[in-house]
DNA sequence: ATCATCTTTCGATTATGCCGAACACAGTTC
DNA sequence: GAACTGTGTTCGGCATAATCGAAAGATGAT
């Protein structure tokens, strides 16, 4: 509505996509704008350390201060706070990653991992965006999306030679969400990795983000299959009650 | 300069500053702008999952977006990316969580933590907004800024009974910094934990950040403490060189 | 049921941000 | 070395676009 914030947000929006480094051109030529009209924003943001220039290139980035922000959401969120519990013991049981995430946009962001009781050495994936089609977090969150229509208008990438694509086989993936209550994807994100994970309601029961089991496909959907499913399942329960869901009753048949 | 990005963003800070949750009247306070004209920018920020309005309580708080953005930034920061390896052999050599950061504002924003190699149940504290006169790597980080009036500008609160707040004290500290090229901190930022940290610097020698070790102030400051010294030395010559520094003279005395 | 407090809508006034054109500077090419 | 293409940046007048007072809904408390 406030046309300059507007663009703004595009600015920012265009700089945390991909290329971490754009000049006043390439940005006016993604955002459509004008080349001062592009840097009097960036001006602005700047001052507010949103954004930085790089003194040799000229060129902008994102600046520490939009760090400082996404820590003070994660630090606000009631879903990441009261997953905390529920991640590790869900992490525990199942003997593999956790993670708890939401959505924003088209996109799945991750607001917990809990790394797999054995190995360490794991990469840290909170803050991680990953586009909703692609991942069991996804889909379980789609499933019950108010507004499913606005996650079909960006294009659906495939991550993988698994990823499903077509409208008409995400729209039969998120109707047998509903009806079991569960999302499971193999490979569609990562090859090797598979992912199981549960809704997660909020007060008036709206979907709020989503729990789930990260790990190779094989130790997944092999023989601990179904007491990994039962194990989400539970978790998302708790977690949804301790959100102030109401009694959970659409999710089975 | 653009006024309306300008509020927009005093109205992010104000949300990422302690309390989560604001309504329009308590933001309207704070910014000290009338309550429509904040509700114009909320409704715009809103738009991007910047901010996201509390369906029950009509209350606003960061969205998901600033996390995505976040951890766009630290996609991109060339700091944090060349200081993966050297903190990992920091963190082996002196057997200490190893901090890497940089400054945003008056605080210090960690970009790159790695745990203690024993004990590995720790907090992750990426992304942490530390006032830079509190800890170890904010003074060495200060003591090389191009405009340290900045620093002073906003109040220095003590979060342990011994944090320096003094200007003068903190002058004295900076000047002992220049010349050792080092900083130590006892307990400043939180009680019972030091550190230890120096500068890094990148093209044309200007400060880009500071790399040190964070622990038990017993362990950090008894007879381990030249060697810690030394290590975090080489560790921030060594980045520093690989961020395109010119050779170090002047933190020689 | 009334009140108090909150968020939100509306609309006119005018301050505000927008963009075309021009500038300064760098690195290339002839 | 001059001309050229590519940057990021400045300027200023015009018209849009944002601002705020007042008032209307919405919500929960007394």
């Amino acid at each position: 509505m406030i046309q300059s914030v507007e663009r703004a947000a595009l600015i920012l929006r265009a700089l945390g996509a991909g290329v971490p480094r754009l000049g006043v051109t390439e940005i006016s030529e993604r955002v459509g704008l004008a080349k001062p009209t592009v840097h009097g924003l960036l001006r602005t943001l700047e001052r507010h350390e949103l954004v930085v220039q790089d003194a040799e290139t000229g060129k902008y980035a994102l600046g520490p201060a939009v760090l400082q922000l996404g820590n003070a959401y994660l630090d606000g969120s009631e879903l990441r706070a009261r997953s905390l519990l529920w991640a590790d013991s869900l992490a525990q049981r199942a003997n593999e990653s956790v993670w708890v995430a939401t959505l924003s946009g088209s996109r799945v962001i991750v607001l917990h991992h809990v790394f797999r009781p054995d190995d360490m050495m794991q990469i840290l994936e909170v803050g991680a965006a990953i586009p909703w089609h692609a991942c069991a977090l996804g889909h379980a969150i789609a499933a019950y999306h108010p507004r499913i229509e606005e996650l079909f208008e960006e294009p659906l990438v495939a991550l993988t030679g698994q990823t499903r694509t077509e409208r008409e086989q995400l729209e039969e993936a998120l109707t047998a969400v509903r009806r079991t209550g569960m999302a499971v994807e193999d490979q569609e994100a990562a090859l090797g990795d598979a992912g199981i994970a549960a809704p997660v309601f909020t007060r008036g029961g709206v979907v709020a983000g989503a729990i789930g089991v990260v790990g190779p496909a094989d130790r997944l959907l092999g023989v601990r299959r179904n007491d990994l499913l039962l194990a989400v399942r539970e978790s998302a329960r708790a977690l949804s009650r301790d959100l102030g869901a109401p009694r959970v009753t659409s999710a089975y048949g």
